[in-house]
DNA sequence: TTTATTCACGAAACCGTTTTCGAAAAAACC
DNA sequence: GGTTTTTTCGAAAACGGTTTCGTGAATAAA
């Protein structure tokens, strides 16, 4: 560590530590000979005052703690960088935690956040958590806490999300438009909230739809490619074969197109697929996938300058709020009509 | 901020604020029965300590650093998975930045590191990186480094790479045993070590082959999408359309499918492609992608595991160490003969 | 000239914890 | 009983900044 330290400074320059301390922050206490003075010999000597000094003193960290299930995700992994992009701008440090899915993990690492390390914390819920006990008390703690893209509901804090219950119906009502008359819908989790909303919106448009042969067939996969790859074969193979299939979840749609391609189903002939998916390649597979893509990096950004707004005043109260932001639907071959 | 700190629960329970520190942290100078009743209490109350207080009278932070240029990028996020895994075992935090390929961030984001903020550094070098000075002034301020994937030549410290020249040499001769003639690398930047020496690995093999028509063709990319679109058209229309191809790095793989898609080209019977890349769609693109991949995952372990390691110890002295986790060819139908 | 005000700085408390050192009381030893 | 040792705890000094408050001198106002 450096040793160099504003007692040092202030030694060597035959002033008070206090006056080092307000030279540094330019206060108009000093005058600006000393000011000067000081400036040169902190530059000499490469000074950097103390960040937990500073921060014990003044009770702000200046830090952020993100705290995500995952990180190898093209969701999260855009998310994240629209979230340091802005703390970077501002100054802020960004504390990266993952909980792996687990409520435990999160619960442990939101107590972490409790005792004055971070100013604010930015939050997507694993996908087991039931309970808002560690989220109230952070809460409690005066903590700020904005959601992003997975919220608990019943909190008041702000949320950044985007418009799952109307993806979820876009997407269905696209594969009626295409003359799909068997949707079937895999999905994952049955806790998370996300997933529900567009769950419902996936049942919505198909009560909506003219055609009363339309039933609701929700495929539950798991969190193992192997396993859902067995499943998804069953399904294709079986007398439930469905012409359209919504992927809830990005990771369903690798061993979906590997279930077409082994059992040699034409796409989008024979199916047509549309994912929830922000995957960087979905324009060069084959066929090209159609994709509600999240916006995953301004929700980013959004949430993480909510964040910032609240931190900047006196009143550390959050509003309420709750932004959408949309998701946009791109259309590729996957399911296009001959 | 929670306002229960160590002096509150000294004056309710009438004990010293050391002898509460003391038993909070089963010292052995402390009673059982007084122990117990500081732990009944700071359980009752909720107390955990403050990481900052507690940060600056032992020196250690309990935190490290993770600078790499990017992080939506398949390589880096599962990296920075690896080692969160592992801090998160050890009871680290770990503090994210983003240099995005620019050495003036990075020389910023390292002198924040010098000052106790941060116990130790994990490091992927931007691609611009060539003056090692703010490195070389964070081994002066003792911080103890850990380079991985991308390291900087001549700085006595740990290493935690890929064995870049020989996977070069590899895709080149893996085109050669497929017939190709004509095999050109695409690259980005002529700066990056790592790129160096898949480059001059390429270079090895093509000096290898019998063949002697095989004369090198170095395509130099940039970071634009649309910019390498034009560029990789342009080649694939040219005289010099090559036969096979290597992408040095994954963001060139996109815009190569999408040229041979547009132009017609048929991969791997008129061209086949090969790419350093840790895409997991890699096996559903049609064709399947022949990729080299880097073992992220397990790079980013093995680099934590390291740094931990020496702050175990009381000699911070980091070994200079080398380590080379070797990447994996992945055989696909990109690169097949027919 | 007297009084008020501004300017420039120092002394010291403070943030919450850790750690060293000393000391009283109890226990063990001769 | 006297001495040493062990047990158990408290007082206080750190750690490196920030901030409040006070003070003497210089300047301005009266």
């Amino acid at each position: 560590m450096n040793p160099v330290n504003i007692r040092l400074l202030a030694s060597e320059l035959n002033l008070s530590i206090g006056t080092v301390s307000k030279a540094l922050k330019d206060s108009y206490e000093i005058s600006g000979e000393t000011k000067k003075r000081v400036l040169a010999l902190a530059k000499k000597l490469n000074y950097t005052p103390n960040p937990y000094a500073s921060s014990l003193r003044r009770k702000k960290s200046n830090t952020i703690a993100v705290v995500v299930p995952e990180v190898a995700d093209s969701f999260f992994s855009l998310a994240i960088k629209g979230i340091e992009e802005i703390a970077q701008a501002k100054g802020y440090h960004v504390l990266i935690y993952l909980t792996y899915e687990s409520p435990e993990k999160e619960k442990k690492i939101l107590e972490d956040c409790k005792n004055g390390r971070v100013d604010g914390v930015l939050l997507s819920v694993s996908a087991e958590t039931c309970s808002a006990t560690s989220i109230e008390e952070l809460h409690a703690a005066e903590v700020p806490l904005v959601f992003f893209d997975r919220a608990l509901e019943g909190l008041k804090t702000a949320k950044v999300r985007t418009n799952d219950f109307e993806c979820g119906y876009m997407a269905t009502q696209h594969l009626i438009e295409q003359e799909c008359r068997r949707i079937a819908f895999l999905s994952i989790s049955q806790q998370l909230d996300i997933n529900l909303k567009r769950l419902h919106g996936y049942q919505a448009a198909l009560a909506a739809s003219q055609n009363t042969n339309q039933n609701s067939l929700v495929i539950p996969c798991t969190n193992n490619d192997e396993e859902n790859y067995v499943i998804l074969s069953e399904l294709m193979k079986g007398p439930q074969k469905p012409d359209g299939v919504i992927a809830s979840v990005e990771k369903l749609i690798t061993p979906f197109y590997r279930v077409c391609n082994d059992l040699n189903i034409a796409m989008p002939a024979e199916v047509k697929l549309i994912g929830f998916s922000n995957l960087p390649t979905a324009e060069i597979l084959r066929p090209a996938l159609t994709t509600i893509t999240q916006p995953a990096f301004t929700m980013g950004k959004v949430a993480a300058t909510i964040l910032f707004n609240v931190l900047g005043k006196q009143n550390y109260r959050l509003q309420e709020e709750d932004i959408v932001v949309p998701s946009e639907l791109h259309l590729r071959v996957s399911t296009a009509n001959e």
